[in-house]
DNA sequence: TACCGACAGTGGGGTCGCAAT
DNA sequence: ATTGCGACCC
DNA sequence: CACTATCGGTA
């Protein structure tokens, strides 16, 4: 006997599998030794038929058997009584002359919504994969059609009818649900298990063991896929938006890659992921899921960190600075102006065609810089008067400044940068040099003063037009970094970056200092706002404060970073207990829009003054 | 045991690109 | 031309 | 950008 591949008789549509037509025509043109079972063979079945039907004299009823060898096994395992039904003549046909040798077995045509039988006359009635089959109405099985409803209850209704009383109807069903939903499924279930646990450890075990997630979890977490759009746009959309649950979609993973690449846009993509979630979400349980996935927040205490230790890809790291910390004077430290610029990575690989090297730029976080054309043509000069060799990388801070050149202007830096165009006037500061395989490793073994003298050498003594070496001061004393520290401030800088004489390290460290003066201020609480936060010990949801309201000059000003979580709880149910209530404000400095509007730039909350008494 | 680095998750001001209005 | 949102700089 | 909180390994 020839078993059927499924590849040559899948149809088209597959609410095919519901016709008659269909079968009929495809046991046609099968060859009549042809043996098809959906799922499960009766080496499977065997132990749960066994116990469910005890006598083998049982009169049985096998219902839309097609070409399944079912009946025949179970003819062979002792039960002779059985009376096999499809539809499809060609099939019974077929049946009846492949199993000759079994004169007690029946085989008759008939349809199972209309069946042929007296009342009670079966022990035993039998659906293995046919209502599967009858149900195969394309989308959606949770909100059939009136005629999905007829068709299943007609068969029930038959089945209860020809059984005896206390017969038995077995049913086995794939249990199949639509790709889409076993995704949500599979993800949600997995997320609720991880959230449970409070271990990285553990989390990351369960991550583990569920293979089927990963390559969901790998584009979810991949920060260089963006959705561009929001679960909360999408809900708004859907109020003022009459959508239908026919989506065109069966893969979630498509969806979201369409959403990523762009293929879809402003309507057409709150569309297709308003039509996705009616089809599929029907449970508050993947309804939640796919918020969750949309706005890449599963919100189950895990981050690309975890899941790049399990799923490998590609991301960029960089060294950056402490805060504070106390340093050994003893320690070799340099010092330098901290720039108010824009990071900025240049990764140079001196490609073996001839004359040119390949010159990216990118920011902290890996996002590539198109705009700094003139920065490139200068370096591609400097490679040339060189011939360098080694790939490397150059890091250091992009810098706009103000028309009199004394002062970086972070906001003209950040107007620019980030565009497609060319950047007027840009100017490079760069701080470092590391071989690029150091880079990618994120840990190197040249210690900073011997990058320093590979930057002196690469970039010259002349200076180059649109790039500079910041200077770097040798710390001799406690003294000499008070001296500094008030330079700084006259100078109107941001700050100063101390540097140890340390190998490179990819990562935040405390080999790496910066230093900020800050400014101290009070002010009354205007107002409140509260919202939802995940819990880091129990992964709950809580309404909680999520920032005060203050004003600065007359304009207003939030302040949400500095609260413990017990006082952002607390004045969540007590709003009395803040508002109105002085604070204390640490800021780095003002901030002036182009139409003169004031800020504050990283506020931060240092003190709360309720009735006399501090707390945060 | 007490500390500290690595992670996750929360908040601010401000700018751009993009699509809709 | 303006508005609102998402992404991403600090 | 600043900040809080937790886990898990190390001093």
């Amino acid at each position: 006997m020839v078993a059927s591949t499924s590849l040559n008789v899948v149809p088209e549509d597959p609410t095919a599998y519901k016709t008659q037509e269909y079968w009929e025509e495809r046991y046609k043109k099968e060859d009549s030794n042809t043996t098809f079972d959906w799922f499960k063979t009766y080496a499977d079945l065997k132990p749960l038929l066994n116990e469910a039907i005890p006598s083998k004299e049982a009169k049985i009823l096998m219902l839309g058997c097609g070409n399944s060898t079912l009946g025949e096994d179970m003819y062979n395992d002792g039960y002779k009584n059985i009376t096999n039904i499809d539809y499809s003549k060609t099939v019974i046909d077929n049946m009846k002359e492949r199993c000759a040798d079994k004169p007690e077995m029946n085989w008759l045509e008939m349809d199972i919504r209309d069946l042929k039988f007296a009342n009670e006359s079966f022990d035993v009635v039998i659906d293995k994969g046919t209502m599967d089959a009858l149900m195969c109405d394309r989308g959606d099985v949770w909100d059939p059609s009136e005629e999905l409803i007829k068709d299943v209850k007609g068969e029930v209704d038959e089945v209860e009818r020809v059984l005896k009383v206390g017969g038995t109807f077995l049913f086995f069903s794939s249990g199949k649900l639509p790709y889409a939903v076993a995704q949500l499924d599979r993800i949600s279930k997995l997320c609720t298990d991880v959230n449970r646990v409070q271990s990285t450890l553990k989390k990351q075990a369960l991550l583990a063991q569920s293979p089927d997630c990963h390559s969901t979890l790998k584009r979810i977490y991949n920060p260089h896929l963006r959705h561009h759009v929001s679960a909360k746009t999408i809900l708004k959309y859907m109020q003022t938006h009459t959508i239908t649950a026919n989506s065109s979609y069966d893969d979630l993973n498509k969806l979201l890659d369409d959403l990523s690449s762009r293929s879809l846009t402003g309507h057409a993509a709150c569309e297709a992921t308003g039509s996705f979630y009616l089809t599929y979400c029907k449970t508050e349980e993947h309804q939640n899921i796919f918020w969750r996935i949309l706005d890449k927040n599963l919100k189950m205490g895990v981050s690309i960190k975890t899941i790049c230790r399990l799923l490998p890809m590609e991301s960029m790291s960089v060294a950056l600075a402490a805060s504070s910390a106390s340093f050994n004077l003893s320690d070799p430290w340099y010092v330098s102006q901290k720039l108010d610029g824009i990071r900025c990575i240049t990764v140079i690989r001196q490609s073996n065609a001839k004359e040119q090297h390949d010159i990216q730029f990118y920011s902290r976080t890996g996002r590539s810089f198109q705009s700094l054309q003139k920065v490139k043509t200068n370096i591609q000069k400097r490679l040339h008067e060189l011939s360098i060799k080694d790939d490397f990388v150059l890091d250091g801070e992009v810098c706009a400044y103000s028309s009199d050149m004394k002062h970086e202007d972070f906001l003209k830096a950040m107007g620019q940068v980030r565009r497609y165009e060319e950047m007027e006037n840009p100017i490079y500061q760069v701080f470092d040099r590391i071989r690029l395989d150091q880079f990618m490793q994120g840990k190197g073994d040249q210690l900073f003063s011997q990058r320093q003298k590979e930057l002196e050498s690469f970039l010259g003594t002349e200076s180059l037009p649109h790039i500079k070496k910041v200077a770097q001061t040798r710390l001799t004393s406690l003294e000499q970094l008070d001296q500094l520290k008030k330079h700084s401030i006259e100078k109107g800088w941001e700050g100063l970056m101390l540097r140890k004489d340390v190998a490179y390290e990819g990562k935040r460290t405390r080999d790496l200092i910066k230093l900020k003066e800050w400014v101290d201020a009070e002010y009354i609480v205007k107002s409140i706002e509260t919202g939802l936060m995940r819990m880091p010990d129990t992964g709950e949801n809580k309404l909680v404060l999520t920032n005060v309201n203050i004003e600065h000059k007359g304009y207003p000003v939030g302040v949400g970073s500095g609260f413990s979580m017990q006082s952002r709880i607390d004045y969540a149910q007590n709003p009395e207990r803040i508002i109105g209530k002085p604070i204390t404000v640490r800021y780095f400095s003002e901030s002036k829009k182009e139409n003169g509007a004031i800020s504050l730039r990283f506020p931060t909350v240092k003190a709360v003054f309720e009735d006399g008494e501090r707390d945060v």
